[in-house]
DNA sequence: TATATAATTTAGCCATGCCTAAATTAATTT
DNA sequence: AAATTAATTTAGGCATGGCTAAATTATATA
């Protein structure tokens, strides 16, 4: 059995290269919030494993076993994540805090009895993929809110589920992953988005915004 | 925030010390299955931070900070158990190995979704007594299995929830709390007991009748 | 009471996983 | 091409929680 912190590699590694591309020591140390030499460190026991491959310099990436195992955790996380939301009431903004711990306790028992009472789910409560038991992902294609123009109509996707406050915002005009909304306007310079939600005005700066995922984008008119 | 070893080490103080008395290095060591000079290094962490007694020599006790500490662990373990019991459907014989690895690991706030879900409850599924939110454990008086005689009846209270293969054992006779029995025989020379479950004849071994408490007691002319 | 035995403690070692500071290598600028 | 800057790795340390082997202390036995 791996210990928690190289699972905490493994998974981390993965997420960067899903958004990123090339992982250097550099990215992962600030991620995991580690120096870099720590992140040297266990880089180097996780090659000796061959869970990773690397070559000085030239930044890290998983092989076939450690994505593997970066999948099996990723899914007690959002499987856990769900769970938690569904079955204890834990709120969508503490589920993240608590998944994080248990991820790597839970049996693969237990997994499996969770994932039966929830239907076999296939998303988290931020809208995130959960991997079947077999490793594969079915993430639908999404957009970065910011990308979003004047008049664009949209459904939430997935919103970041890392950061408690931000997800208490969000949570405030219910943007939750399957809320509609469409944009009035987008200010110049960088500037907030305006949007309606079921009616409702709203505005969403572009930080924030950073944070939402969307799909189902269709132009409208003007209401 | 203590390390896991550390409560670990708090909880089976607390443990020996209920049964036996007095708690030595030896004891706690071969009950943690370490070696003796590791359980000597953390009594004397434990003892700095003022969770422990101890006298070269002369054994351990809690502080009343340390039984606090140890109350609140023994508290998830048992909590967990049931509820991994009653929401998942582990099988009784699982939930202990589970519930020993997350009872480190909670939340405070999961610890009251739980206890509110079950409906505030008293006892695990092995029996034991489940402290409540302020450490108060209310355990109601047993007897071991062994001081029973012959035409004696009683309803099992608690049975040992460490050993997987002996928590089969006994359900499938459904030696569960709750269940009454009544001796029918106890062989000679430290021989088994036989007894009759529900109009069932069914024979314990005394190894195994060590693990099982009874209340309850009653004497009962031969059928 | 002296001695043998058992329990406990001390001393010194190892692996993990973090740290800081220094050295090295790569990339950018002039 | 040389020099500056940035990223990465190495070297050496620290805390935790195990271990073995040796020394110490307490207890039982003769
Ligand atoms: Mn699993
Ligand atoms: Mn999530
Ligand atoms: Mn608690
Ligand atoms: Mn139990």
């Amino acid at each position: 059995m791996l210990t928690q912190a190289a699972e905490d590699y493994l998974k981390s590694i993965y997420k960067l290269q899903e958004k990123g591309g090339k992982v250097s020591t550099g990215n992962l140390a600030e991620y995991l919030d580690v120096k870099p030499s720590s992140a040297t460190g266990m880089i180097k026991k996780l090659k000796t494993m061959k869970l990773v491959s690397h070559e000085r310099y030239q930044g890290v990436t998983l092989t076939d076993a450690g994505k593997t195992i970066a999948l099996e955790i990723i899914r007690h996380h959002r499987l856990l994540e769900l769970y938690l939301f569904k079955a204890l009431g834990v709120p969508w903004d503490g589920v993240h805090e608590e998944a994080e711990k248990l991820e790597h306790v839970i049996s693969e028992d237990m997994e499996a009895r969770m994932d039966a009472f929830l239907g076999y789910p296939t998303e988290d409560p931020h809208g995130s993929p959960i991997p079947d038991k077999n490793g594969v992902v079915l993430k639908a294609p999404s957009v970065q809110m910011t990308d979003l123009n004047n008049g664009q109509s949209c459904v939430v996707a997935e919103v970041s589920d890392d950061d408690s406050a931000l997800l208490r915002h969000l949570g405030s005009f219910s943007l939750y992953p399957g809320t509609a909304f469409r944009v009035i306007e987008v200010a110049p310079f960088e500037g907030p988005f305006t949007i309606d939600i079921a009616g409702q005005q709203v505005v969403i700066g572009r930080e924030v915004a950073k944070h939402i995922f969307v799909n189902n984008i269709e132009e409208t008119d003007n209401v």
